[in-house]
DNA sequence: CATGAATGAGCTTTCATTCAT
DNA sequence: AATGAATGAAAGCTCATTCAT
């Protein structure tokens, strides 16, 4: 978690600050990179002083978490939140919502996760990418383990494909954002969804009767 | 492509400094980060002195450009060879076998990976990324298309679908080398292959009476 | 003198306050060295918001001044009244006396003598330092001065002799509060009143029957 | 020790750079104290860039040290050649001839000396200056004692009488460069060896018919 | 009287790059 | 080809001091 230097201002007038200075860092991760972000591209996007930073963040890689922590936040509670995922039409439109509300989470969140993966030097924040993994795969895997159960032989192993599935959403977000990819939203949601249906069900939506494109 | 690379003198003597050099800066690079190698962590691991760093590359992102080519070259040749799959059994053995490739590929490389990827704050990394993505995306989407042709109805875009798929098996790769999960490497490529064969004809290869784990 | 000091508002609550604060410097001072003091240990030893400092002192130097003002006055009080010192028993417990007190307000007042030394590249403590040292040189030279009268003939230079003193009280007061030497209080001011008697008369308080350790 | 930077140059050339940051340094904190002195101070000083300092050192601590270090060595020395004093013309002149010498010493390093007093809230040289106390007092201590068993009675203690002649005759040297009293030479000697002498052996040099001033 | 947020000059340290040998 | 000393631009971070409330 953030580690908050000691001599941390606390008021009214403090916490608009640090608000201030956590969306400019937003920003500039964004446009620059984390690694050559410097706290004054920081301060200078907030319109505080140099010194003010060092009043709420002990240093660059501190800011960074608090961004980081927020992230994963949204993300532990995203991934608690996936069902169990019966076939057939409701199925398929319960995990379309959910993989959606993924993209949305991304997409909000994607200038973090960008810096995030670029920090990947710094052990903390390879610990937290591997813990937000490890929540996502851990439910996903067990949701394919309830399938299996209801639809009997799969060729799948699911704590690999639960791990694969994850990193497919989570790398093709990037792709999309970061490389800006022609990808209309809802045609997206949709394929991703059915590869995912498919790994889990190996039945095409589309032959069950579902709605595709 | 490497600035430096060409114009600089390479004797016999030279071309082994060179190697040195390049496989100094692998390690490095994979023990330290991108951002965090400094041109003496990578003289120091090859045993020459801090100058002779410049006599065969114009700066550090002049090294990192060479073995990203190197790696690049390695995948777009891979990317090549990805013949249209038919259903059935040789179809699948065909793209398990692929698939295995890319993951030797990505693990052989993996150091000049994961480097590549915290370079993302340079452009030119980023270009290249992207080249890479694409010319796997369009080949693949390509295969998509025809199965389509072949199969007839299809839930999925091809071009959504193939850069879904190639992130589905980058980031999986990256998991697996950065976070060491726990996966036997033929159940891992079983799985990948299914889900990707599954993608594209959305039958449950056991279904059509492949073998599968 | 202290240049903040008497311009400021000293109700009941402030005259507390600066006392608070007064005292907290001084624990600061001795616990980390003047140097390395901030402001902010300061006041959050004293309890009190950072900005109240400079309510009662213009700056570190100056709440450093304070403290030393008052040691120095001490101080200057105590040479005043060194005696004359009549050889033989009498005038040999007067001397004793005379360096217990100096023992006492060095120990006092270490913590001030710590800073202060330490603030040496600080002109104004020098010249403190200086004045202190001329006070007690002074009189103490001319009290060797009347015994050399009364004594006659004597190898030692008073003036020189009396900074010699002085230096050896204080430095050795030095060492023994800095150092925590293992020295036995009454030994102690035993020894250093008989160097200290025999430099004067050069004569072993022991042979002219006085009561020795 | 001074743990010189890992990065340290070791040729000909940089020993000469490295010796005129030493003198530099000296000079330096002489002038300035060593709280005040930047390391610029010191390059500027030296003639080199600012960066070549870090070639040779770690910091101002480490520089400090090197030099702390070499006067160390200089009085480690001069308290082993202490010899035992025996009472009459020729124990006097000996002891006045090692006084002298540490005068000399004192002088030569006044530099250091100075600052290694200011730099008393640094741990190390607090232990740095303790070991060098304890090796005079020690060697001291043993001369006093031998002389005791030669003479007998005596009101002294022999720790705490040695600990207080260092004690004199360091603090005199510090007020005779920093506050520049007017001492001649000569008599300052003279003066330091009665007192000295004196404490040994209650006798007035001058009474058992050695020259004196 | 008191507070605590804000400021920014000042200093430290790092390290890619150059260059004389 | 190679060396390693030197450089200096960039950051980083600290903390005395100010000031609005």
């Amino acid at each position: 978690m953030s580690q908050q230097n000691d001599r941390k201002a606390v008021g009214a007038q403090g916490a608009k600050t640090r608000t201030r200075l956590l969306d400019a860092a937003r920003t500039a991760f964004a446009d620059r990179g984390y690694p050559a972000t410097r706290v004054d591209d920081i301060t200078q996007a907030a319109g505080t002083s140099h010194g003010a930073f060092y009043l709420y963040f002990a240093n660059k890689q501190d800011i960074m978490e608090a961004l980081a922590d927020e992230t994963s936040a949204e993300m532990f509670t995203l991934a608690e939140h996936l069902e169990g995922i019966r076939p057939g039409e409701q199925g398929y439109q319960h995990l379309r919502r959910w993989i959606e509300e993924f993209v949305d989470i991304y997409e909000r969140n994607s200038a973090v996760v960008a810096a995030w993966i670029q920090a990947a030097d710094d052990t903390r924040f390879v610990h937290l990418g591997r813990e937000v993994l490890q929540k996502f795969a851990g439910r996903i895997a067990q949701v394919i383990q309830d399938s299996v159960h209801a639809e009997h032989r799969h060729p799948i192993n699911p704590g690999i494909a639960a791990t694969a599935l994850v990193a497919m959403i989570e790398r093709f977000c990037y792709f999309w954002i970061v490389y800006g990819g022609p990808f209309p939203r809802e045609q997206t949601v949709d394929t991703l969804t059915a590869i995912w249906y498919q790994a889990i069900y190996g039945v095409d939506p589309a032959e069950s009767g579902l709605a595709t494109i």
